[in-house]
DNA sequence: TCCAAATTCCAAAGCGCTTTGGATGAAAAT
DNA sequence: ATTTTCATCCAAAGCGCTTTGGAATTTGGA
């Protein structure tokens, strides 16, 4: 309750110890009886000391903080629960005594920052965002020594690193199925750009299904680009005017499903009844079954996939920066 | 390009002049002369000198930290451009020399952090996020002396101080406006949950615009409750259902305005053309005219405001800390 | 020419914490 | 009883930076 402030050498005076001492009992080592740790802990309590975080990591190196990189580029193309992402980090920051430092960045900037974290000791880890990762970042990132975990996996397998992304694969895979098994046939994959990694993955868990039911891919129904209202209209609309047109669809983000509606509104194709419509975004996946009976799951309960995943990004990275071993 | 660490120590001994003297070049004070200060500046960027922040917070006591509060609550209604805002406000922070530092809090916590943020002197002033704000926060932050400016209006007008919000009531009069233009008189607002303030001011904007146009209002074709999906559809549905259905809805949400698409398909309703829905999300908006003409403003474009709102977040906060003053 | 006032620079004292290298006294071993 | 060990605790030296309170050195007035 009380604000006042106090310091380590004001609480070692109170409990007529020395510095050392209380420091020690706090920060649990072994060389002070427990019966003074115990009162040291007490009076902290009381006293409601709190340690100098800028003194601490001035002294023993370690800032306690981890950074996280995030990009502003064009394609911006950011997690949308990206704030669901960090109070996931965040929550296992707090819990290890870790705060969470961010940083947007362009491509340019990206090394410097780096640079800047460790030389300045600003931050004990970073997490990479984004996944127009290259390899450069993660090669200077090597380089220089700073430990880190990348959220979105970058394109190249061969590199040994620490990574988490969200299965992009086999989600689509399973919402692929999913339509297959409502007895679909022509599915059509409404993607993002293929040039970056989530979306090329995305394709190959929507082929796989087709391919286990021996359904043949026709790259008539797919197509790819930067995700939006209007282009999912357009993409709909292009699809069904095919000789063939598809059934269902299933579409990438949740705006280019939205024009996807839209375009079959305009050819009149009720979605839950007509055709199918499902839609991927992050973990969340909404769909209308063509017996209209499932009620789409709600997009809400959702929030909890993803901020599990900045929790495990933040263990990763935890861990990581405990003792350098090699990735999961 | 070489990642040496120097410190001032060497720094100064490489010149031979004192750290006195080349601190106080580098951090631009009057007694020292033009010529050495250049001398330093250059002999700085050459050893790629980078002061520690830990040393320099130790001694000045300001952190040059920015702490960034979101809460983690049930109705998470966290901004969905919320990595929008980040950038901005990092933008401007790093401009400042200032990081942005966040944590997650649930309300129980928030108290807290707070206290722990001034007294271990982890940040120089904090942005409160989300709409849940309630005069307690305010109370506690204004008592320990902490600079704040909260991001999403809170209820009380009363109270002074900074805060910047996206402006939800005239954005959806403008909407509603739009709307009325176009020739409706029956619109619908499916809104969200009126506890919150900025659905309330999101009604209020909505009333208003039929105000103007003498257009009376009629409860039947309001509601508010959660946002997502199912209950844009029911609410649509509900709505249509009525001896005199609107024949325009006005979305709080992305996620009700699906729902909506969907239930205006199941009446066969082409919107754009038999029915016109629009959709008001932050400072997003997408548009289907009756005309069918206007192309709905693509939602991407929209992330540079989010972007700016952060931008200036960080300003007033900045000038706050660094002479605080009375609230914009 | 001499003294006051600038102008430039510096030595040293912190900021609050961790940590090295002992003290000190009590318990165990000889 | 004397020497070894532990078990506890402490004084003091940093960590890298800012800043106070002067010193030198110049400049300008009288």
């Amino acid at each position: 309750m009380s604000n006042n402030i106090v310091n380590l050498k004001q609480l070692s005076q109170y409990l007529g110890l020395s510095q050392t001492t209380v420091s020690r009992a706090l920060n649990g080592f072994p060389e002070v009886s427990e019966r003074t740790r115990k009162k040291v802990q007490e009076a902290a309590e009381k006293l409601n000391y709190r340690p100098s975080p800028s003194a601490s990591s001035l002294a023993t190196g370690k800032a306690k903080i981890i950074g996280h990189v995030v990009p502003v580029s064009e394609h911006r193309m950011i997690n949308p629960h990206f704030s669901d992402f960090l109070a996931g980090a965040s929550d296992t920051y707090a819990r290890a005594g870790y705060d969470l430092l961010i940083r947007a960045a362009t491509p340019e900037q990206e090394a410097d920052i780096y640079r800047d974290f460790v030389s300045r000791n600003r931050v004990d880890g970073v997490v990479v965002h984004g996944p127009m990762v290259d390899e450069s970042r993660i090669e200077l990132l090597k380089s220089i020594g700073l430990p880190f975990v990348v959220h979105g996996r970058a394109g190249g397998e061969e590199h040994s690193y620490s990574w988490l992304d969200v299965d992009n694969r086999s989600a689509i895979e399973k919402l692929t199925n999913y339509l297959i098994d409502l007895g679909h046939r022509r599915i059509a994959l409404v993607n993002g750009l293929e040039s970056m990694n989530f979306a090329h993955r995305r394709r190959l868990g929507y082929e796989a299904a087709l391919q286990q039911h021996g359904i043949e891919i026709d790259p008539a129904l797919i197509s790819s680009a930067d995700m939006n209202e209007p282009y999912g209209y357009e993409a709909t609309m292009e699809k069904l005017a095919l000789d063939n047109p598809p059934t269902a669809f299933v579409y990438s983000s949740i705006l280019s499903a939205m024009g996807g509606m839209r375009a079959a509104n305009m050819h009149s194709l009720r979605p839950g009844k007509d055709i199918s419509l499902a839609t991927f975004d992050d973990q969340l996946s909404f769909l209308q079954s063509k017996n209209g009976a499932s009620p789409p799951p709600y997009m809400t309960n959702v929030s909890s996939s993803i901020q599990e995943a900045g929790r495990r990004v933040g263990e990763l990275l935890i861990a990581q920066i405990a003792d350098p071993k090699a990735p999961p």
